[in-house]
DNA sequence: TAAGCGTGGTT
DNA sequence: TAACCAAGCTT
């Protein structure tokens, strides 16, 4: 086993946090969905929800004989509302094709909604047990700095990152190195602050060793949120899911004074499966 | 390939 | 306080 694994396990075993998901007695279905929930969104939202869920749903064929509506209001405000619609997708998918059981293979996972490249491999390390490189932003920061000595894992996933993540994995416990990897990028190695004090591999790390220099090249464009169709469909779509009957346009309408922009993100709703128009101007979750 | 997609906590 | 950040996926 690599050193940086072997001190990354060891700082894990005392350090890891007791998430319901890491249990012995979470399923795959229960871990696949905490994949979903948590693309994106933080633990401590994750948490409620996601027992919630598998109290509701325990098995992929629960959650697929109840409709896509109830699905989005469990979701509630994790956010990104479509990961709701596509696990429900999911939901069915692995019914009429799996059986209602969740495959162990990437490449089934892969052509499951809502499981990308990250999602695919978490399931099949953290479910399974197999030996595949988990890649989240953690892993790519951690990565970047204590090997390759960079502040960042970059803009976006390459497949040399999955290829040097894989040079790192041991032969055994693999899915336990994914696992302290990514969090020591979540608790020690993160973004802004680093804890350096606190890291397992602090005497080794490239990043450090380099002076931690800051990162290369633009930063991440703004990610502006108030005034954008983002707003105004999250607000919509509040609306909807709090609503037990169809809501009329002209509730819609008050959330928002530019009508172009309502316009705009109502039509970019239905388009998404989000919202349908059940009547003449009345609007509901799709069920 | 880059833009679009929610929501809320932290700095 | 505005900007940043958070276990990504899809088109």
């Amino acid at each position: 086993m690599t050193a940086i694994a072997a001190q990354a396990l060891t700082w894990y075993d005392e350090h890891a946090r007791d998430l319901p998901w890491r249990s012995p007695d979470a399923t795959p279905w229960g871990i696949l969905v905490s994949e979903v929930m948590l693309q994106q969104t933080p633990v401590v939202r994750v948490l409620p929800a996601w027992l919630n869920w598998l109290d509701k749903w325990p098995t992929p064929a629960h959650l697929a004989a109840d409709t896509p509506a109830e699905a989005i209001r469990a979701w509630n405000r994790l956010g990104y509302p479509r990961r709701a619609l596509r696990l429900h997708a999911c939901a069915t998918a692995l019914v009429s094709q799996h059986e209602g059981q969740v495959p162990d293979a990437v490449d089934a996972l892969l052509a499951l909604p809502g499981i990308g490249a990250y999602t695919a491999r978490a399931v099949a390390a953290f479910a399974f047990g197999r030996r595949e490189p988990v890649v989240d932003v953690n892993v790519r920061r951690f990565v970047a700095r204590a090997v390759t000595g960079l502040a960042d894992g970059g803009a976006a996933t390459t497949p040399a990152d999955f290829a040097l993540v894989e040079t790192l994995l041991p032969a055994e416990d693999a899915p336990r190195v994914s696992a302290a990897f990514m969090e020591l990028g979540a608790l020690v190695c993160v973004a802004r602050s680093p804890r350096c004090a606190d890291c397992p591999v602090v005497r080794t790390c490239a990043w450090r060793a380099a002076g931690q220099p800051a990162a290369e090249g633009p930063g991440r464009r703004p990610q502006g949120y108030a005034g954008t169709d983002r707003q105004v469909r999250g607000l919509m779509m509040a609306l909807l899911r709090d609503a037990r009957d169809p809501v009329p346009l002209r509730t819609l309408d008050a959330v928002w004074p530019d009508e172009v922009q309502r316009r705009r993100a109502l039509a970019g709703l239905v388009e998404d499966g989000l919202a349908y128009e059940v009547g003449a101007g009345l609007y509901s979750l799709p069920v």
